[in-house]
DNA sequence: GCTATAATATTCAAAGTTGTATAATCTACC
DNA sequence: GGTAGATTATACAACTTTGAATATTATAGC
């Protein structure tokens, strides 16, 4: 949902077409969402049929491609103000895909599994520090607002720390055979075609 | 893509059908994965289309609703490994819904905002809590491998004490004021129609 | 023995994402 | 002045998720 709120986020200002919210998305808000820009595209036309914003016409600049720019209905606003409370509203409980990843361990082999720890604490540790050196750059905009684009880098900033550190653990602990017991464990639950310790 | 991983990754054991695949998800990663039960079954379909699964025939017990049970094939083993790898080689970049809501906090009421914060911040307590009982109860269970288990609880510990320690911060800066310039330049890019001081 | 509710098992339409394809124009460089 | 490559702008097929719908059987309570 969060390219709806998006879109309808930008278009409170004034009417835009996909190509330029594509744009602003990725200029304000480049590093820190993923959202695709076909999904622009099918939020646009999909929002429009809900009513929540309408065609005001199509552009064409030059011999360019031409645009079809669209405008926020009142409909629209209230839409917006509901898709941003319920965000604010909902704390998200959010999953990881490396702990599926993880729960697998026991089908690699142990030296492979090191080697991505060692990998990923090496990962993190650079995004960490690019972070820093990035924020003063980004910070220099001054199109964006300085306080809340601080807030996000935080965000990032905490939750990184916090893998890293939980990363450097792990790879100690499997350093030290922590996990070999249940590894063996897994390997005759799953490895032989048939056996299921029941 | 995980959701053919963890498929791939139980069909190594023995065959099964999809409920009783959905069943083993609920059991073994119920509190931290998020994989629709609907998407179990387009999976099969794709990984046995693909050829990494093949029907090996339809179960009924008694008058119950007849079930579907697929095998792993070789290039299925396969394809399993190299999802694995894929998990265990890229470092994924998070992103949080909650930042997008940020971005757009001016649209809202500054003691809305303060409430929502309050609840959060009270939340992430809660469950912080309910996770240090809860992970009690979950390792009696002997059907699961309990250090693995532990180093997820783990993992979701400290990120959600990073978002604590975040949330708690930024609540302290919204009653601080700090936002408030911000917040009042948005309104000006966003709020007026037509508005934008380019 | 009846009825509400939970459990079993899958299908399917609708919503949403992703990246490739398309197609024209602008820019930079030799 | 030609051409390789970036930019502008959207469409679209393929993939994936999601949750409601369906239909039957088991369980529990009165």
């Amino acid at each position: 949902m969060s390219t709806r709120l998006v879109i309808l986020g930008f278009l409170r200002g004034r009417p835009q077409y996909g190509y330029e919210i594509k744009q602003m998305i990725e200029h304000v808000m480049g590093d820190w969402t993923n959202i695709a820009f076909g999904s622009i595209y099918f939020a646009l036309k999909k929002l429009a049929e809900d009513g929540f914003l309408e065609k005001v016409g199509t552009e064409q600049e030059g011999g360019r491609p031409s645009r079809t720019v669209y405008q926020i209905t009142d409909a629209g606003r209230e839409e917006f103000l509901r898709l941003l409370r319920e965000v604010w509203d909902a704390v998200e409980q959010q999953t990881f895909d490396f702990d599926i990843g993880l729960s697998f361990m026991g089908a690699l082999p142990i030296e492979e599994v090191k080697g991505y720890l060692h990998k990923r604490v090496t990962h993190l540790e650079h995004v960490l520090h690019y972070l820093d050196t990035h924020q003063a750059e980004e910070l220099a905009d001054e199109h964006v607002p300085n306080r809340l684009v601080s807030t996000v880098f935080d965000h990032h900033r905490l939750h990184l720390r916090a893998e890293l550190d939980w990363t450097r653990e792990l790879l100690q602990n499997v350093e030290q055979g922590v996990y070999d017991a249940e590894i063996a464990w897994m390997q005759g639950m799953f490895e032989q075609p048939g056996g299921r310790p029941d």
